[in-house]
RNA sequence: GGAUCGGUAGUUCAGUCGGUUAGAAUGCCGCCCUGUCACGGCGGAGGUCGCGGGUUCGAGUCCCGUCCGGUCCGCCA
C-alpha cells in the first residue's frame, strides 16, 4: 500500500495516527535543526517535518537530500502544529516522519511548479506534464472533468442518449478546411475527420433515436487563435420532434445546471435577441451584454451639413462612454489610432466632449452648430461629463469597427467584470450570406438549416436581396460577448433541401455525391428535428473568466498548430509514405 | 497570405545615444540557522545576447535576411 490518505485528509482529529503519505515534494525547508517539506499531490499538501530531537541522523541526512519534485512516501504520527497556517486544509497538523522512501528522484524543473510560475508559455507547453502539476492549471482540467460529468447527468435525465459518430468520414468542401487521412486499402481516396457529426446526428434522428448527445472531438484545419484549436470538443445534440422554443429551454436548463452545479451560480431566465436587433444595437451578433453603450443612428441628424466625410458615409454611428468627457487630447488620439490599425481599419474617429458646464466641444465643430452637436448627445442620451465616439462609413463595416471600439472602451472602463456573467440568445440569423468573391450564396449556419416558415416562398425569388432577407430557424448562445454554442431546426423535406441546395450553387450532381446519403435517409420518414452544438472548451474557459481554452485543454497545440510536447506533426518515413501510395512534394 | 510584439544566466526580465568587466530577481550548489510555510542570513557557480550576413575603430544595442514563440486580421458552413 503505498499510502493511507491524500495530502489533504488529514485534520487535527487525525492526531496521534500513523499515517502514510505518498507525492511529489513541493518545496523543502531547511532549518538546520528542523526540516519541513510540503508534500504536494493533486488533492493537497501536508507538511512533514524533521526534528533533530527525535529523527535519527540517517533519516535527516535523508531528507536533506531531496530535491524539489522528487516522489517520496513518507511514514509517520500526526500530530499537531506548534505554529499552524491558516492557508491550507491540514494547516494545524503535520507528520512527524519516522520512514521515507524515495520512489522516484527527479532532475529540477525548468520551471517552478507554483500558481504563479516563472515559466513562460513555451516551455510550459513543452513541458506539459510538469504544467499540468501546478494547482492552477490542474483545477481548470478538474473543472472540465466536472463539467463533463454534470452535462451527462442532466442530458441523461432528459432522456438524451450517447451515440458515439464516427472520425474517419467523408471530405466535402462547404466550410472550413478538412483535415484528411490517406487510406492504406485504398490508395489516393481519403478520410477526413469530422468538422462536426451534423450529418450523422441528423441520420440517428431518421433512425430514432429521438434525442441524441456526444461530447465528442471535432476537427477544422483552419489557422489558430486564443480561442480557437484545431481539434476541439462540442456538446453537441440533436431531438427530433422539437420547435426551436424546445431546443432553447433544453439547453437553457443544461447551461444553467453547469452554472449552478460548478459554481454555485443561479443565471436568471436568458434573454433573447433577434440578430438583426443585436446587429443594430451592439454591430455584432455576439453582443457583450454586461455593458449598455449601445449604437445611436445619427445619420439623419450629421448628414447633409457640409462635413464631406459624413455626407458620404453610408452609415454614421455612435456610441457614448459615460464619463469619459475628460479624456485628453492623448487619449483620443491613442483612441484614433487604435481604431485605425489596419485589424480594425477605420478611417478616422470623431468625438463629442459633453462638458461638465454643459457646452459641447468636438473634433467637428467646424460643420455642426452647438445645436446640431447637442442633438446627437440627445439622440444618445448622453450627460454632462459623457464622450460620444463616433464612426462613419460602409454599413457593415462600421457595424463592425465600432463593435470593437465598443468592447476595448467597456474593457478601459473595468465594464467586463469576468465575475459577472450575462448570457444571450440570438435568434433568427439569416440563412444566407453573400460572398463576393465566390459570387454565390453561403449557408450562414449550414446547408440544412431551415428556413423560417413564412420565408420559404422567398426561396424562388431572383433577387438579391429578397433572398438576402431570408430568415432561419437558428439560434446562438452567448456569453459575455463569446459565442457558446449554435444550432438551428433542420431541413427534413428532401425537396426543400434539394431547393436549398440550388440557393447555395450545387448542382444536384453534386449534393447528390456529397449528401446523398443523408437526402436519400430522408426519403424514408425523416421526423422533423433540430439541434444545438456547445463550443465545450469555450464554454469551459468564459466560465473560469480566461480568454484562453488552451489552459482548459490538457494537450493544447500552440498557435502554429504544433503540439510542443510530442513534436507534432513530424514527417513520415518513406516506406509509410510508399505504403498509402503518397508522394510529398518538394519544392 | 498579412500585421504586430518578443527571443539576453536553468527561469522571468532589465540593459540609456553604439563604448571598454552584460546586471537583477528567482532557481541551483555550499555553509549557518529550533517553528518554517514565498522561511531567513552569508558565499559560490552559472552567458554562442536565437541563427546568418552587413554597417562601424567598436554591435546585446543599428540595417538586411532567417528561424522560433505570443497576439490579431484574413480564414473558421
Amino acid at each position: 500500500m503505498y499510502r493511507t490518505h491524500t495530502c489533504n485528509e488529514l485534520r487535527l482529529a487525525d492526531a496521534g495516527n500513523t499515517v502514510t503519505l505518498a507525492g511529489w515534494a513541493a518545496t523543502i525547508r531547511d532549518k538546520g535543526a528542523l526540516l519541513w517539506i510540503d508534500l504536494r499531490d493533486r488533492y493537497g499538501i501536508t507538511q512533514l517535518v524533521f526534528d533533530e530531537n527525535y529523527t535519527t541522523p540517517e533519516l535527516f541526512a535523508q531528507a536533506r537530500s531531496l530535491g524539489r519534485e522528487f516522489v517520496v512516501q513518507a511514514t509517520g504520527i500526526v500530530i499537531e502544529r506548534e505554529s499552524k497556517s491558516g492557508k491550507i486544509p491540514t494547516g494545524e497538523i503535520e507528520i512527524k516522519v519516522s520512514e521515507l522512501k524515495i520512489l522516484n528522484a527527479a532532475k529540477t524543473p525548468p520551471f517552478t511548479i507554483q500558481d504563479d510560475t516563472d515559466g513562460g508559455d513555451e516551455l510550459r507547453m513543452k513541458y506539459r506534464y510538469l504544467d499540468l502539476r501546478r494547482n492552477a492549471v490542474q483545477q481548470n482540467i478538474l473543472f472540465r472533468s466536472a463539467m463533463a460529468l454534470e452535462t451527462r447527468k442532466y442530458l441523461a435525465e432528459q432522456g438524451f442518449a450517447e451515440v458515439e459518430t464516427p472520425f474517419l468520414i467523408k471530405s466535402t468542401p462547404e466550410g472550413a478546411r478538412d483535415f484528411v487521412v490517406p487510406s492504406r486499402m485504398n490508395p489516393g481516396q481519403f478520410y477526413a475527420l469530422p468538422q462536426s457529426p451534423q450529418t450523422f446526428k441528423q441520420i440517428l434522428m431518421v433512425a430514432g433515436l429521438d434525442k441524441y448527445f456526444q461530447i465528442v472531438k471535432c476537427f477544422r484545419d483552419e489557422d489558430l487563435r486564443a480561442d480557437r484549436q484545431p481539434e476541439f470538443t462540442q456538446i453537441d445534440c440533436e431531438m427530433s420532434f422539437v420547435h426551436q422554443e424546445d431546443i432553447l429551454q433544453t439547453f437553457e436548463g443544461l447551461t444553467r445546471h453547469l452554472f449552478h452545479t460548478t459554481l454555485g451560480i443561479e443565471l436568471p431566465v436568458f434573454p433573447r435577441m433577434t440578430y438583426d436587433e443585436a446587429m443594430r444595437r451592439y454591430g455584432s451578433d455576439k453582443p457583450d451584454i454586461r455593458f449598455g453603450m449601445e449604437f445611436n443612428d445619427l445619420g439623419d441628424l450629421a448628414r447633409g451639413k457640409g462635413f464631406p466625410v459624413f455626407d458620404s458615409a453610408e452609415t454614421i454611428l455612435a456610441i457614448c462612454a459615460e464619463g469619459c468627457a475628460n479624456y485628453t487630447r492623448k487619449q483620443l488620439d491613442d483612441l484614433t489610432e487604435w481604431i485605425k490599425r489596419p485589424q480594425i481599419g477605420a478611417k478616422g474617429l470623431v468625438y463629442a466632449r459633453y462638458e461638465a458646464d454643459g457646452s459641447v466641444k468636438s473634433s467637428v465643430d467646424k460643420f455642426y452648430s452647438p445645436e446640431d452637436l447637442q442633438a446627437w448627445l440627445d439622440r444618445c442620451g448622453a450627460k454632462p461629463g459623457d464622450l460620444l465616439l463616433i464612426l462613419s462609413g460602409e454599413e457593415e463595416k462600421t457595424q463592425k469597427q465600432l463593435s470593437e471600439l465598443r468592447l476595448e472602451m467597456g474593457a478601459r472602463l473595468g465594464l467586463r467584470n469576468p465575475e459577472v456573467f450575462k448570457p444571450l440568445w440570438v435568434v433568427d440569423f439569416p440563412l444566407l450570406e453573400w460572398d463576393e468573391d465566390a459570387g454565390r450564396f453561403f449557408a450562414m449556419h449550414h446547408p440544412f438549416t431551415s428556413p423560417k416558415q413564412a420565408d420559404i416562398p422567398k426561396m424562388d425569388s431572383d433577387d438579391r436581396a429578397v433572398l438576402k432577407s431570408m430568415r432561419a430557424d437558428a439560434y446562438d448562445l452567448v456569453l459575455n460577448g463569446v459565442e457558446i454554442g449554435g444550432g438551428s431546426i433542420r431541413i427534413h423535406d428532401r425537396d426543400l433541401q434539394s431547393r436549398n441546395f440550388r440557393l447555395l450553387g450545387f448542382s444536384p450532381e453534386e449534393a447528390e455525391s456529397q449528401f446523398g446519403f443523408l437526402l436519400g435517409a430522408f426519403e424514408f420518414g425523416a421526423p422533423p428535428h433540430g439541434g444545438i452544438a456547445f463550443g465545450f472548451d469555450r464554454l469551459c474557459a468564459v466560465m473560469n473568466g480566461a480568454n484562453s481554452i488552451r489552459d482548459f485543454i490538457a494537450f493544447p497545440k500552440n498557435n502554429q498548430g504544433r503540439d510542443m510536447m510530442i513534436d507534432a506533426p513530424s514527417p513520415i518515413a518513406n516506406a509509410q509514405l510508399d505504403e498509402l501510395g503518397l508522394h510529398v512534394k518538394t519544392e
